[in-house]
DNA sequence: TCACTGACGGCTG
DNA sequence: ACAGCCGCCAGTG
């Protein structure tokens, strides 16, 4: 179906404005973009992103920082690889200095 | 139609 | 700090 979810195509759109280096995570794009949805569809419309190459979907991880769409970039270790070469750094699957690298576009943005 | 699952998050004990 | 439970929406059996 050409007709994508609208939040779909909103979520891109954030994802693509991470600036390199920096995180972001699922709850903190549903809540700029309201959705009651909540962080869970972030997540599935991620599940759509992989077809799209300009949406840096490895820069987004869930509140604590954990890398939990690691497995969905064709390897346990590429997301990981992805962010380290962006100069995030990652131990143990977990963004370090999470906190000070979060990009929150409700901040960021000031929508 | 019901039940389970999932790239999550917040609340509670 | 840590573990468990519930809610949220969509897809699948």
């Amino acid at each position: 179906m050409a007709e994508q979810r609208d939040y779909f195509e909103e979520v891109y759109e954030v994802v693509r404005l991470i600036p390199k280096g920096r995180v972001t995570t699922y709850g903190s794009i549903a809540r700029y973009l309201s959705l009651r949805a909540g962080a869970r569809m972030v997540g599935w419309a991620m599940n759509g992103c992989r077809n799209r190459p300009d949406v840096p979907a490895h820069r987004v991880v869930n509140s604590v920082g954990l890398l939990s769409g690691k497995h969905f970039f064709g390897g346990p270790t590429i997301m990981q690889q992805l962010l380290e070469d962006e100069g995030v750094r990652i131990e143990k699957d977990r963004v370090v200095d999470f906190k000070t690298l979060l990009w929150d576009p409700s901040l960021e943005l000031a929508i």
